[in-house]
RNA sequence: GCCGGGAUGGCGGAACUGGUAGACGCGCCAGAUUCAAAAUCUGGUAUCCGCAAGGAUGUGGGGGUUCGAUUCCCCCUCCCGGUACCA
């Protein structure tokens, strides 16, 4: 055997004989117990950076330790292929979205094969293959059908300079990031899917997914943001509407000293009209970006608008103000402003000379409430509220909510934070939305034999407006019944529509339907790894469309994904990885130096998964410099031939028994990281204690000879998920026939683990003071009287008598003394 | 702003259920090998005091609970992710 160690070589001999053997192809199979491994799809944007090779690392381990104990493993791969950045791309190379993805997808397909991932590559899919897109199309037009669609009107970031839409993203400092001009809120038609009408559904959800991370789940929870409250309406001085708000505070009722509208308000927009003040105004909160983080940092600002509204228990009068900090997209698009009692309408109160009335005491009197310099946002007990003095806050609630419902001027309701799901895109190069349009503006659905709405690729893509409106042949929908003209809906899909049923696809890529009843084998996926920064969107979308396609009959299931595992982000200096701030490394000249071995042993060793990993080039050199020792160890050993052991029949020497010892204590850490704990740096951290022993253990005897070959047999085992390609050949090195990827997983033997001899820290008054080598069997008194008279022990006794002993079992023992 | 997370030697990290802080690796130092260097091997390496034995301090900052806190509770600082059209 070659003492050196060159892994390109063995990479391709390794890849080869995978591909040979159709190591990674899976089909159905009842009889065995399956499990779906699945990372996260990439964006195919040019080449593979860190965050991927992570990502799918993680997936690759986890599915090949899975598949050495006996599971039925789908590990799929394909690409998020429709999105911003082929736009972006197309406009900067002049080359068609098209070709630029189809391209990235070739280069990058190559990266993953180099890396030796153990995909099923019969499976992979594009979504922006029309027979992918297609089933999207037609799954559309159903929840059409069903009424889970609906078209209204809502705001996008509109480039006046550009005439385009712009993405959040694309939006710097209020100004469009090309034309550099300010940037205007418009309101246009587009299509919602309703997932609020699954809210509650996905928020009950979430306490039946204990193989979710905790922060995910709550991250969803707050997102969701199920509250319960009172409807109210508070009447119009004059003739107009009453006006609408939500509050989960109605026990503050009484202390309310004005309204504020959203400046989108339908009654704002028509008071403006013909108050230039007003109008100016709206003018203004109309400019700039539609991002929530950018509007909750904006200045508070507000006019009032020169009409009163009633208080629906007192009758007083209440002015109503706009307000920039009100939203039209949540509730009414109205609240009522209890300054007394809400940090936001304190503050506003205060810059605008606006009551502060103080409604709500602390239950505990003895507390001071100081309204000059905050808001006392707490529960509490009622004052100067007439009636409701004295009820506490949540009596106060139905009270307040029963008063209310009498005079027909409110009603309890449960409220969500979670606003419908918008998927139109005013973008070319997403899956077209199948709808056509007749000009009566009630649009109808492309029919079924019609699909797909295929995307024309063969376009001149230069920024500025979608090219779709120029196409004839694509706007062009033919007639309707009285032979109108029919034109075709140029909006494509949010991404996010793609990549919420890829998962399901998987199980069936070439299905003349949707998903056929392959889905159903293999969902729901067992495991699904990637990125944190998906945390609620995308997680979110899919538990949805999950929903969707069960109660199409689709799938059998209620959740998708069973399992979740959230990688952090790879960063370097501290900072994220982007070519903007020119700190990427690229994975494909670290695989050209060293081998996709090391390049996957570093990434797994730096930092546990769900942590940030922070990039070192000289970790990796680390990581191939302990390749290379478990190669010479391998080559260089003396191991003799595979076959059965008798342990039992063996008279071990104290070194061989110490050897074994360790190798059966790796064995089960290693089984418990990779399996349970997901801790993959701490399972390589094991191995290479392991290794460090076997270099130093020389064998003199056949039994020792037996250990050795152990030890090394149980290295290459528990490697191969992380590095496959060394333990493919260094396997066959080491004698055997099969392959490793054929091996089962090593199992730990309890006796070989068993210590004679355990160490115990003795500690006075909690200081640590002494070590204590005791059989591991000794009685508790002989561990004491034992710990009591050391010497050392002695000196911080100091002669008194100790109060207590506390004996922690083979860990320490605290002697509390004064 | 709001929601979620993080902070431990010179660096990445370990300590899993409140029980010996610093496993493993990187870096650095010393030695071996070499004409020399690289590579490799051996030993050392939290800080301070000490020849040593040993002692004191120490897990972002401040407080608390406990025989005992990196771990639990309260307050604060900074950094990261998300914030609905980046994916």
């Amino acid at each position: 055997m070659d003492p050196h160690y060159h892994p390109q070589t063995v990479e391709s001999e390794a890849q080869e004989y995978w591909e040979d053997n159709r190591s990674f192809h899976v089909t159905e199979d009842p009889e065995r117990e399956k499990f779906y491994c699945l990372s996260m799809f990439p964006y195919p944007s040019g080449r593979l950076h860190m965050g991927h090779v992570r990502n799918y690392t993680i997936g690759d381990v986890i599915s090949r330790y899975q598949r050495m104990c006996g599971r039925n493993v789908l590990q799929p791969m394909g690409w998020d292929a429709f999105g911003l950045p082929a736009e972006n791309a197309a406009m900067k190379n002049k080359v068609a979205p098209a070709r630029w993805t189809r391209e990235n997808i070739d280069y990058m397909r190559g990266q993953l094969r180099q890396l030796g991932f153990a995909y099923d590559w019969r499976r992979e899919i594009a979504t922006c293959d029309p027979d992918y897109y297609r089933w999207e199309q037609w799954f559309f037009t159903r929840l059409l059908e069903k009424d889970l669609v609906y078209r209204r009107e809502s705001t996008v970031n509109w480039d006046p300079v550009d005439q385009t839409v712009l993405a959040n993203e694309q939006v710097i400092d209020g100004r469009g990031w090309r034309s550099g001009a300010l940037v205007e809120k418009r309101r246009i038609p587009q299509w919602f899917v309703r997932i609020t009408a699954y809210a509650e559904e996905l928020l009950q959800g979430l306490d039946d997914l204990p193989g979710w991370p905790a922060q995910v789940k709550t991250m969803q929870r707050n997102w969701i943001g199920r509250s319960r409250g009172v409807l109210i309406r508070f009447p119009r001085t004059d003739a107009g509407e009453a006006l609408e708000i939500f509050t989960t505070r109605p026990d503050t009722l009484m202390g309310v000293t004005y309204m504020a509208l959203a400046a989108q308000h339908p009654l704002v927009e028509a008071l403006a009209d013909g108050n230039s003040e007003l109008a100016a105004f709206v003018d203004e909160c109309n400019r700039g970006s539609t991002a929530e983080a950018d509007m909750a940092v904006m200045e508070k600002k507000g006019l009032p608008l020169g009409i009163r509204v009633r208080h629906p228990v007192t009758d007083e009068e209440i002015p109503v103000w706009v307000a920039n900090f009100v939203l039209m997209e949540y509730g009414t698009g109205a609240v009522m402003s209890v300054p007394a009692h809400d940090q936001r309408d304190w503050e506003f109160a205060r810059a605008h000379g606006l009551p502060v009335r103080q409604v709500i005491a602390p239950a505990a009197g003895d507390r001071a409430v100081d309204l000059e310099t905050e808001a006392f946002t707490e529960a509490g007990v009622l004052v100067n509220s007439g009636p409701f003095d004295g009820l506490a806050s949540d009596e106060a609630f139905d009270a307040i909510a029963t008063h209310l419902a009498a005079k027909n001027l409110g009603e309890v309701q449960v409220n969500f934070r979670l606003r419908d799901w918008g998927v139109s895109r005013q973008r070319y190069w997403g899956a077209p939305i199948p709808v056509l349009h007749d000009g009566s503006g009630s649009p109808r659905a492309v029919p079924a034999g019609d699909l797909p709405v295929t995307l024309p690729e063969d376009v001149h893509y230069e920024g500025g407006a979608n090219p779709l409106h120029g196409m004839p042949a694509f706007l062009d929908g033919g007639t309707d019944e009285q032979g109108r003209p029919l034109r075709r809906e140029t909006d494509t899909f949010d991404t996010f529509m793609e990549s919420s049923w890829y998962y399901a696809r998987f199980a069936c890529p070439d299905a003349d339907r949707m998903l056929d009843g392959r889905a159903n084998y293999w969902l729901p996926v067992d495991q699904y790894i990637g990125g944190i920064e998906h945390a609620i969107l995308h997680l979110l979308y899919a538990r949805f469309f999950h929903r969707l396609m069960r109660d199409e009959g689709l799938v059998e299931t209620d959740e998708p994904f069973t399992n979740l595992l959230t990688q952090g982000m790879v960063l370097k200096d501290g900072a994220k990885m982007s070519k903007s701030k020119g700190n990427t490394v690229d994975p494909q000249e670290l695989i050209e130096q060293y081998g996709a071995d090391t390049v996957r042993l570093f990434m797994m060793f730096a930092a546990p998964p769900e942590q940030t990993l922070e990039w070192s080039d000289s970790g990796v050199e680390g990581a191939h410099r302990f390749l290379r020792r478990l190669w010479k160890l391998v080559a260089t050993s003396e191991t003799g031939q595979p076959g059965e052991t008798d342990w039992a029949g063996l008279a071990l020497s104290a070194a061989a028994t110490a050897l074994r010892r360790k190798t059966h204590q790796t064995i089960d850490k290693v089984s418990d990281d990779v399996s349970r704990r997901y801790t993959f740096n701490t399972a390589i951290a094991a191995v290479m204690e392991l290794c460090n022993e076997v270099s130093r253990f020389e064998p003199a005897d056949a039994g020792d000879t037996a250990v050795l070959r152990e030890a090394l047999e149980s290295v290459v085992l528990l490697l191969s998920p992380i590095t496959p390609h060394i333990c493919h050949r260094l396997w066959f090195e080491l004698g055997h026939a099969r392959a490793v990827i054929d091996q089962d997983w090593p199992r730990a033997d309890s006796a070989a683990m068993r210590e004679t001899e355990i160490r115990l820290a003795v500690q006075v008054n909690g200081k640590v003071r002494a070590q204590l080598e005791v059989a591991a069997d000794a009685p508790e008194e002989d561990i004491r009287a034992a710990a009591l008279a050391d010497e050392n022990v002695q000196r911080f006794v100091a002669g008194r008598t100790p109060k207590k002993i506390i004996l922690v079992p083979r860990k320490l023992v605290n002697i509390v003394v004064a």
